[in-house]
DNA sequence: TGTACATCAGTGAACGCGCGTTCACTGATGTAC
DNA sequence: TGTACATCAGTGAACGCGCGTTCACTGATGTAC
């Protein structure tokens, strides 16, 4: 058995044990706090290492972006797929978002931080993210008729981003939520997204009567 | 005329100028970025003279949630008196809170990115504030009966939470949105007020129908 | 298949720097009599 | 009102420490022939 790796498999994974590290540190503490040296001494590498892979911090934080939403988008889309009535999408992207949370702690809860955190550049991509979760979800309820649901496919399209863009906002925040949740607490947590479910379908029943 | 000032007074100022000077160096920062040496430098004092006033920069950050948000409970709460309709509540309250944003970007700021930041306490006594907010929007709006608004009156108390807390969320996003705004860009910010002003009132739409 | 050379991810020493905190202090303000 | 003492906000020197970045390097992997 040949153990050993190619040259840009190992980098790879070097690369791979400082987004893990950088992410690992910031459990509780924000990007632009953790140190360069830090990361590296977590990862287990010299510190000159980490400019092999990026040319600064802030720019590991972009990496850390698109590794955590980027992964999210494709989740959340896949369960709108196949899905025939209002109540049940609404209940299934939050349960799934609540799986998503409670599996990817650390992603969500960099995100979060760093939404309006210090970092601009960071905080560019994780807008930009957000505004394709955005744009897929107006572009996904302009093209389904649900049962139960509003006429979207009638809506305008500034009303369809206002629409959109309150609930990739409730999103977030309902993520933000759940991490504020004791881990241990499956009772806190059920809370959280029981208060969630109601305010969605809220949303949903102001959108049936809109406009007025 | 007497110049000098009492020795109380002369150390409210230097606290102050210590809080100011942070909050300044916010701008672009976060809190748990800030040193000490950077705030008392930049507030004119010496290094060790900030152990006068706080204990360390997280304890600043706590004093700093007190003033950016203490006040502007305040001002809010002031807004809802007196108005009987409910599109007038919705229009002047986002009117002032664009108002304030406006006039108190530091703040905001601020809190937006501390809101979920590094810093358990300062997150803590935010977290605190909000609630405030939320607990006294309930209670508001199950005393006032509103000319077109849901009867909330008849309303429980788990609904009327759920449902406060999304318009509070929803205005600490709509804050969030309008710093991401160019500050000189009028247009921008206009547009921020109107698609806020359209949401909340989607979310009215939705309470009146509630439950389904 | 074997050899000679190129590539380049990761090393380790060194640098100058600003950090948070300590300590004994100064001197203006406040108070007791 | 004047004097003697207490208080305490702010000073300035000193400390040890971890930081980001530079540089010349090593040695395993990759490639050309």
């Amino acid at each position: 058995m040949d153990n050993r790796i190619s040259r840009p498999e190992q980098k790879a994974r070097t690369r791979q044990a400082l987004l893990d590290a950088a992410l690992t540190l910031m459990e509780q503490r924000s990007l632009s706090s953790i140190g360069l040296r830090e990361v590296t001494r977590a990862a287990g590498v010299t510190p000159t290492a980490f400019y092999r892979h990026f040319p600064d911090v802030d720019r590991l934080g972009v990496a850390l972006v698109d590794e955590s939403l980027g992964t999210l988008r494709a989740t959340i889309r896949a369960v709108r797929d196949g899905l025939s009535s209002s109540d049940e999408v609404i209940n299934r992207s939050i349960g799934v978002l609540a799986r998503q949370v409670h599996d990817h702690r650390e992603h969500f809860r960099f995100v979060a931080r760093e939404r309006h955190g210090g970092v601009p550049a960071v905080r560019a991509a994780i807008a930009e993210q957000l505004d394709l979760f955005a744009a897929e979800l107006a572009t996904d309820l302009a093209a389904d008729r649900l049962r139960g649901g509003p006429r979207f496919d009638r809506w305008i399209a500034a009303d369809l981003r206002m629409v959109t863009s309150l609930m990739v906002n409730h999103m977030v925040w309902t993520a933000a939520a759940l991490l504020d949740a004791p881990p241990d607490s499956p009772d806190a947590e059920a809370r959280v997204v029981d208060t969630a479910g109601r305010q969605l379908r809220l949303i949903v029943l102001g959108a049936r009567q809109w406009p007025t």
